[in-house]
DNA sequence: TTAAAATAGATAGTATGCTATCTATTGTGA
DNA sequence: TCACAATAGATAGCATACTATCTATTTTAA
């Protein structure tokens, strides 16, 4: 396996993709931490605002790619700063509905223009073919992961 | 911003390469279970054989891609299970010299057969080209990522 | 119809990363 | 020389993910 800094290959490409995504992070935390907001709490409103009001806590877990429990948390978060209101389901009474305050639609606004932004900013670096042939590999390297995680369970 | 579960383009892409991140650890992570080593103690583990004996905390964080004081805990561990050794540094005392235990130097053999043969698997679903360009593309985002983050500071 | 299985969410405990700060030691410049 | 800055590691506390398990419901099947 190969150490080097700044050479990448097969034998460490698994481990550059995992430091790429904590040091990507970092970065946006940093650039959302006036709006307090991190990933981890910015990424639901997100999602939230894409599949509309009245949601369950386990369908926006889901689309955000995280389990049950800890969505309950981002959402106690959310719900404190004023960002989201959780609601009785009438016609299920085990699931709460999920749904973005006023307030937290002005801040999904704030952080669609932050995040495109940035991301877009990143990806600039590519020509729209190279992200083309990124996202393909990506989402067969996604697939193959997806099957490994099935066989081992 | 798309949120498709199976469409990678340029709006979801630093998403999707989160999410791959945290599935393969997973799988990794069961891999591993029966030797009772997650991805965060195994990695130290591979990086101090590689670098060699008598490196320090420091250095080895700095390879591994974490900072200092996550290392500590990590180290602690590694040593309570009695795979690494921690020793004065005669020649600068306040800093510690690492090492591998007999135990660490086998434990590291079964390491590099797991995690090569899982990495090298997945990765198979790729031609040689391939990989050489998903690699190529890898090193330029984290170039840029690291220009972003110089730039926050 | 009703007992068992499944589902939604909450809670508890664990692992892993971070920053801020502390102590001890070493290096440096007036 | 000697006060101050820098460095190595440790400690404390926070954030975020997980699994296992609990309660309360709803669904299913005998």
């Amino acid at each position: 396996m190969s150490y080097s800094k700044n050479i990448i290959d097969k034998n460490n490409l698994l481990f550059h993709i995992g430091l790429l995504t904590r040091h990507w992070r970092k970065v946006l935390d940093v650039e959302f931490q006036n709006c307090g907001l991190t990933e981890a709490t910015w990424r639901p409103l997100l999602h939230l605002s894409h599949l509309g009001d009245g949601i369950r806590q386990k369908d926006l877990a889901a689309s955000v790619g995280i389990e049950g429990p800890s969505m309950v948390r981002l959402v106690e978060t959310l719900i404190a700063k004023g960002l989201v209101d959780r609601a009785e389901d009438s016609t299920d009474r085990r699931a709460k509905l999920l749904s973005l305050t006023d307030k937290g639609h002005s801040m999904v606004a704030r952080i669609r223009e932050t995040v495109l932004f940035r991301e877009e900013q990143l990806l600039n670096i590519f020509t729209e073919d190279e992200v083309e042939q990124l996202a393909g590999f990506m989402e067969r390297l996604e697939s193959a992961v997806a099957d490994a995680r099935r066989k081992g369970k």
